[in-house]
DNA sequence: CTTTTTGTTTATCGAATGATAAATAAGCAT
DNA sequence: ATGCTTATTTATCATTCGATAAACAAAAAG
């Protein structure tokens, strides 16, 4: 007396199933970026490939070792997901300065206040020394300076390739990430739900922060 | 032929030494504290013993497993470092409102802005669901929601009893919050050395703060 | 249908890790 | 000195975990 309920396999209902190798490791690629998220980078690859409803060794033939997979993850999240197109925003002077910062922080928020962004970027500064440092650089560069050389030229004030940037202005800039990123952080590490709306929020701390930042520019060139 | 050069014992140059139990615990929490700070609590054991320099075995007389040592850690520095004098400062009607706070943030940003603290309730976060939302509940409760009655009276509105507390009014206060933690953020966890004094960035946003919050508190009451 | 290729699983290794039990020895009491 | 208490160490167990090798099987090639 054979089995007779089964059609095919043995083993439960899913058939083993072959898949092309790129998607497979895109598959992989993308439950471990939620995966490494909710436990970090000290999760299982066990854990991981249950999840995956593959066995653990099918990783390894992926990704050469869990080190590798997880800096996929680092690609995936932190490279992929930066929009070149946020640095022509910041620059349009065809839009009002302040209109443009909504609108960038907006959108940066929209990305970066994700359950996976933000805790993968806190378990990564908690475990590597330089990758966020080297993003944070990256931020710094493509959004931060010239976002303060708009600031100066809507003031009227000298162009921080002949004035350096200021230790306040920088300061300032970081204050607003700050309160941006914190939001992220109550949400999907302290797990306290927000009690108001993402948006208006963005809204009201660009306008405190361009009303407050003009009084610590550097004084007008005089010509 | 005995070996010549040991007067007492076979370990290098330290000898075992009996310490009293209550010195001896007093040690290890100690060293924890500072141990799981940098290596989180998925830290060994081993590791922390070899750093106290006693055997791991010892650490399991004093503490029944590693889930009791990190017990301790949290109320070594999550609670024991919190300071009761912080609320009678900000309640301290006979001092000006914005001394207060500057006095209270920078007390306790002198407590929070550390390595140890910083980290802690980061990795915290991220393991743990309920001790962060504990700890905020209170800071809310015991810090933030006085601060907020003092500046109703300041302005003349209606108490923190008669009229609750509102969203925007809280979300400031997070926002100051947010832009203080921030920076031992940016200091400890993305090892950014800060370019300025954490004193004079405080009195900034405090003023900052006390500037903007005027705007959104309710109105005056109407007798 | 038979053979080949290769995606996937089974079996297993070796090191790491939290924890326990028994042996050792430091310091005190007598 | 001798013996007792107990702080500390040695030895070891049971899992867990990343990784590897070999066996299996699905799909394509001939």
């Amino acid at each position: 007396m054979k089995k007779p309920n089964r059609a095919r396999s043995r083993t439960s209902i899913r058939e083993q199933q072959r898949l092309d190798p790129s998607e497979r490791e895109g598959i992989i690629a993308r439950e471990a970026v939620s995966f490494f998220a909710e436990y970090g980078f000290e999760g299982q690859t066990r854990e991981l490939a249950r999840r995956l409803r593959i066995t653990q060794p099918l990783l390894y033939r992926y990704f050469p070792s869990k080190e590798a997979l997880i800096e996929r993850v680092y690609q995936e999240v932190f490279v992929e997901r930066w929009r070149p197109s946020w640095e022509a925003i910041i620059t349009d002077r065809s839009v009002p300065l302040k209109t443009r910062l909504i609108q960038f922080y907006r959108e940066y928020a929209g990305v970066i206040l994700t359950y996976e962004w933000i805790r993968l970027f806190m378990f990564a500064g908690l475990k590597d020394l330089g990758l966020n440092a080297r993003y944070l650089k990256m931020l710094r560069e493509r959004a931060f300076e010239k976002l303060i050389e708009e600031i100066r030229f809507e003031y009227g004030r000298p162009s921080t390739r002949d004035l350096p940037i200021t230790v306040l202005e920088i300061e300032m800039v970081w204050g607003l990430h700050a309160a941006i990123f914190y939001l992220g952080v109550r949400k999907f590490i302290y797990s306290m739900p927000l009690e108001t709306d993402v948006n208006s929020i963005i809204d009201a701390k660009v306008t405190t922060f361009l009303g407050g930042i003009r009084s610590i520019l550097p004084a007008k060139e005089t010509v």
